[in-house]
DNA sequence: ATAAACCTTCCAGTCGGCTGGAAGGTCAAG
DNA sequence: CTTGACCTTCCAGCCGACTGGAAGGTTTAT
């Protein structure tokens, strides 16, 4: 039993902020710490393990309710049950899906731009961009979308 | 040049909502259309054109920001093209990234399942499991969310 | 003794891509 | 002449995952 950190050094640890902990905390990703007298929150070292695994889950898409969820269901590993079962395999078939869709859509996606570095001196002149208006399978909606949401507003700085 | 219509015309033919569509031309990706006397847009065949190419560009995962930008480049009459081009490259790079993730991810939840798979193995399938409400109700929230994030804006929970 | 570096709670704002509604103007049909 | 389908503008809100700031309390160092 290490030394019990306050919310800042365990931010500097983990990587995640302040702010971003006290609110993990408050959608009970984190279950509520012990207190100074004074009411400083303390932490110890399953808290970074926890947020290492939030981390992990988040880079990977997840929502803060899924990895909710998937957390609850490690507290209960000593008493696992059918339900809890069905909602990993679910999440399983999620992921599988989503790769399934991306590998699909990362095959169109390179195909259409080999061709398009190709032509690109010979498409439509009338269109506005020949290789958008070429399109691309409704897959690709549902993998992009993915992208999106995954990595939400890192484009919007320049 | 044909008929020229108002927007309640121009959402039925190109699928978008009049709400969009003036959306649109807030963040400039449709030029400010004539009016009527009494101040009611007028759209033209252009106008068709020019959602038809935001809806396909939109399929290949492109921000409204950078639909813009393409407008913007072909309207100073250069080649959006090239521009594309680097635009396709970026997405590559991010599908390519999700899927290095998401794989390592398919290991860890896979993993997981298996443990507690082994677990309920040595517990009664009645077992009391402290999660199996939420467990259940996460399932249907979960399900939903997924459904949104492939057919967004079709919302109505709770 | 005081500054600085922490910490607390609470409320508000951000992003993208819209949607909804209020309050009102316009237009064709019955 | 009224009904109802359209249209206008403007303001509000939604989702998730935070971040920012105000207003204050605590701890540590000089």
């Amino acid at each position: 039993m290490q030394t019990k950190m306050k919310i800042g050094e365990l931010a500097r640890r983990t990587g995640f902020s302040t702010k971003a902990i006290r609110y993990y905390e408050l959608l009970k990703l984190l279950p509520e710490p012990d207190r100074t007298e004074s009411g400083y929150r303390l932490y110890g070292q399953k808290d970074v393990e926890r947020l290492e695994f939030i981390e992990k889950a988040k880079h990977l898409g997840f929502s803060l309710e899924d990895i909710r969820d998937i957390l609850i269901l490690d507290e209960q590993q000593q008493r696992p049950c059918v339900h809890v079962l069905a909602l990993l395999d679910q999440k399983l078939k999620q992921v599988d899906d989503v790769l399934r869709d991306l590998k699909d859509f990362r095959k169109e996606l390179a195909g259409l731009r080999k061709e398009s570095a190709e032509q690109i001196e010979r498409l439509p002149a009338d269109a506005i961009c020949g290789i958008v208006e070429r399109g691309v399978h409704a897959k690709g909606e549902a993998a992009l979308a993915w992208l999106e949401f995954r990595h939400p507003g890192k484009r919007g700085r320049r």
